[in-house]
DNA sequence: TATTATATGAACCGATCGGTACATAAATGC
DNA sequence: GCATTTATGTACCGATCGGTTCATATAATA
């Protein structure tokens, strides 16, 4: 069972799910626009629910490393923290853009006991972990408290600007962290 | 046409929604669980969008009509804004809470010209312009820009209360807000 | 080259999807 | 009391849902 045929499914069922939501989409319509057959599909993933799973952890994985990457060009930990919001404008302005695949994923299966909904959450506690060591670094008092503050702001910005069709709360979350970043000791 | 059957659906449709997310929720389980029959559902309704279009208006009317009723008790203006996350606060804190519903109808429905999407976005406006008088009666410099600071963390408390499974981001909302409203002139 | 193990796709499964036809029950006008 | 209009429920429609059966194509092993 060579893998290739496996992550291509993951990666296209991903684009496809993003775009039109995961109840939205079923298995026929899946298998007609990647072109790879059901019973291939079904037997790399037992259920739909676990392909999504796939999907979700692929996705964790793709969006954590190009947020971090943006911000880690920023410089200092202060500066990367800000960063994250000019790296938000950017995703915004993205033709495709239509919010948080996780926010979703939790809308979708609004269950927290529901294995999808909880994998939804593990990725906002990861994307917690590595805010909270940059805010540590840059001389936080409460690092946890100002990394929960931020990333506030991060998903306010990315519902309103998927909600509010607009693309500007970026800056705007962007001008409320400064406001906070500027508690810190210079 | 008496219109209590009507509402009466609505209201029933509003619980069920909420609860299980739109696309999961079939029009049969609704007869089913309403005990009102399909044919009546499609006399009211032309189709499942329009009813949930009705929901959503109810929806709209009820949440704000909760939150400003709240928030007015709190006295002058800046209190008011305050008291808008000690209010979010008491929701995250109830058993059914399960986020915001517009957030959540926008999630199912990604594509911003569909006019459930639309109608979720008014929501979104309406909810703005309340709050950015608030601002300009608290004395704030650029009003619209605190609003929608204010209205950013207030989006991302209910998604994190929803996704993180936790009860405090209202209060972590506070705090932030409570750091920007500072800046207001005394 | 014959054999065997695996990956694949068409066709199909019962259940459910949103929506309708039609026959009946109830309320209204006369 | 009778006719007429309106609201309601049962049964059903084709399409699609998530998932499976089974026969074939392909590739590696002997």
């Amino acid at each position: 069972m060579r893998p290739s045929k496996r992550d291509e499914l993951v990666r296209k069922a991903l684009d496809i799910f993003y775009r039109e939501g995961f109840h939205a989409t079923g298995m026929d319509r899946l298998s007609a626009e990647t072109g790879i057959s059901k019973t291939t599909m079904f037997k790399h993933f037992r259920s739909k629910d676990e392909l999504i799973l796939a999907v979700l952890r692929l996705r964790d994985q793709e969006f954590r490393n190009w947020l971090f990457r943006r911000m880690g060009e920023a410089g200092a930990p202060h500066a990367q923290l800000l960063a994250m919001f000019d790296a938000l404008a950017e995703w915004f302005a993205t033709p495709g853009f239509r919010s948080c695949m996780f926010i979703k994923a939790a809308s979708e299966y609004p269950d927290p006991d529901h294995p999808i909904h909880a994998q939804a959450a593990e990725h906002k506690r990861l994307l917690f972990r590595q805010v909270r060591e940059l805010a540590a670094a840059a001389g936080a008092a409460d690092a946890d408290a100002l990394a929960r503050a931020l990333l506030l702001l991060k998903d306010g910005a990315i519902v309103t600007a998927h909600l509010g069709h607009e693309r500007a709360p970026a800056a705007d979350a962007k001008a409320a962290a400064a406001v906070l970043l500027a508690t810190l000791p210079a």
